[in-house]
DNA sequence: CAACAGAATGATAGCGCTATCATTTGTCAA
DNA sequence: TTGACAAATGATAGCGCTATCATTCTGTTG
């Protein structure tokens, strides 16, 4: 039943002092005796002794565990978050706990009761679109929080993001700007922060007139390279006269890209591509693509940051962050005419 | 300082038994009388008990968390790998927790500790390099393991792979029987297994009398699709006249392709290239990219698979599994013509 | 109906740690 | 040297749960 055998009471015993000594050795140097902390190092050392986080947890009613709910570990997007905020916590007494809700808004409850349970330290989750349950749960909870990939008007906590909305609204007038009429909008994995990217990229075309429902194709299916392909072939045969996508993310972008290209038209002449995120492989794909730029790492780094801010007790200065986003111009939306 | 306030004992007031009745109808239902329990659940449904980790796991002095140690949690790879895990967990009362290595042995040798204070149900490590220190932490742990990804002589205890090694040596030979006469081989974040990896390719070159170490480029930079294009414009720099290459991963053939387009050399005529892992995007590709498939969700379902079995006192069937690969042949490696 | 096995339940004692408060020790001014 | 006060240490009592064993309650049998 035992585990690693070391116990607080066996380092006590060999440096000759109390298990709370060396318990405040550990947690507080500064309140024990140079003496002392130099004697219970030293068996601590020897012994191997490393406390037991489950009777920490249970004796102290608080524990060093960071919630993290994020819908998918297999998406680019999130990889990224999470580095940054791996970055910000290691090395740190604070562990980070990941959670997949899986873009499940009921698993994200479920998911939010189990980790709720663990008396975490702080949690991040991800978007603004929990279930009346899971706010409740969140605002209720006795620890700090950050939102994270999107910015509201309610926020529970704190919030770290960017406007999709606009961020789609300043893409799809990049393409306009560029000498494109005819934009599409292409989406899978209809999620929340997707349904205002659409919004965004209808926002701008209504307004200037070029809005057509035939010229938006989104499906439920996750997203990857070979449906990015699908999609373009499915916008080309319903609409051929479409002149350029706005992809709802990188993936689908390249897929398009690759699409296009095997049906001999050129990309940016014939057809203009702009992704979203602005992964890594657009600045290398040839042509390079646009893509609206996020600064996800830096989502996660500054979220962790806040949140060890409210740990030691210091309110952050700002809890609301608007990181905001760029659209990185290059050879895919950039035509060498215009055909006006 | 309490969290959620129900205990155990407050349900077994309410419900007018003891709290290790409440304990048993929690756990194991069939030993209490069908009235207490049906009573107890009440009572538990209406106070929203649920039980507090950190005591079962402190009185229990066991734990329900799985821990599983890869070297990155950006690279797609082990995104997959953990897709089949979380696959066959989610669900279970079975906890997964990741700790990222970074491609370090020291950190994971550090994680394997943290990890082990934590007394997991199970464990699951990427690779069989670890450091010493490391291999007889985990071959004294009190829990099960299985190793993944690689194969090898020494298992701790249980094994989920295939031989990158063979992998490599395979997809040398397909460049070599599609005409290709002077391969090279490209990698970065050179790990264990680029290595393995480099030494197939090198083991089917010599062997065929077209090993150069001047069309063998390594480099320690984590690999990205652009690098890949780097690494490629390098080789055809040095070794001008290689017509083909092994790309240790998809990321960097990807980049080689988008390097060889720009240059204007045509893929598969001029120059051949195949990947490895065979992720998704290789098939959307223009021209697609020829790759070695690696199982890696599958490989994370059959390591959980065979956790599960031990956890549940079953000893899996077949404690080491190959899973073997295959060389999904595309048109990157498709010559119309051969330079005989 | 006594006797008894087996099922159901409960009392007790921790798991390893920390919060709290009491006690001891050390330091310094008068 | 003494008293006052702070610093250092320790004794005690849990945190919420489960393992263990003792007890009580069935139901069955001769």
């Amino acid at each position: 039943m035992k585990s690693t055998g070391v116990t607080i009471a066996d380092v006590a015993r060999e440096a000759g002092v109390s298990p709370m000594t060396v318990s405040r050795a550990l947690r507080e140097p500064e309140r024990v005796s140079a003496k002392a902390l130099k004697q219970i190092t030293a068996v601590v050392d020897r012994l191997g002794y490393q406390p037991d986080p489950y009777a920490q947890a249970l004796a102290a009613g608080r524990t060093n565990v960071i919630a993290v709910i994020i819908p998918s570990v297999t998406n680019n997007v999130f990889a990224d978050v999470m580095r940054g905020i791996y970055a910000i916590f290691e090395g740190t007494r604070w562990q980070v706990q990941l959670g997949n809700s899986r873009y499940s808004a009921d698993l994200e409850e479920a998911l939010t009761r189990t980790f709720l349970r663990q008396r975490p330290a702080g949690m991040i989750v991800t978007g603004i679109d929990q279930t009346a349950v899971t706010r409740q749960l969140l605002a209720d909870a006795p620890c700090r929080l950050v939102q994270i990939m999107e910015l509201g008007d309610t926020p529970i906590d704190m919030m770290v993001g960017f406007s999709h909305r606009e961020a789609a609204q300043d893409a799809t007038r990049h393409l306009l700007d560029r000498g494109y009429k005819r934009p599409g909008f292409i989406a899978a994995r209809i999620d929340p922060r997707t349904q205002r990217r659409r919004l965004g990229f209808e926002d701008v075309a209504r307004q200037s007139g070029v809005y057509d429902p035939n010229r938006i194709i989104t499906t439920l299916e996750p997203s990857t390279v070979t449906l990015g392909g699908r999609l373009m072939a499915q916008m080309l045969e319903q609409s051929p006269d479409t002149d350029s996508v706005l992809c709802n993310n990188d993936d689908l972008a390249l897929g398009a890209l690759f699409e296009c290209q095997r049906r001999g038209m050129t990309v940016p002449d014939r057809v203009g591509i702009c992704g979203f995120n602005d992964l890594e492989m657009m600045a290398a794909a040839y042509p390079t693509v646009t893509s609206v730029k996020s600064y996800r790492e830096e989502m996660g780094r500054q979220a962790s940051t806040m949140l060890l801010q409210t740990l030691n007790d210091d309110e952050p200065t700002t809890p609301i962050v608007d990181l905001g986003f760029d659209i990185i111009t290059r050879e895919s939306t950039t035509r060498t005419f215009d055909d006006k």
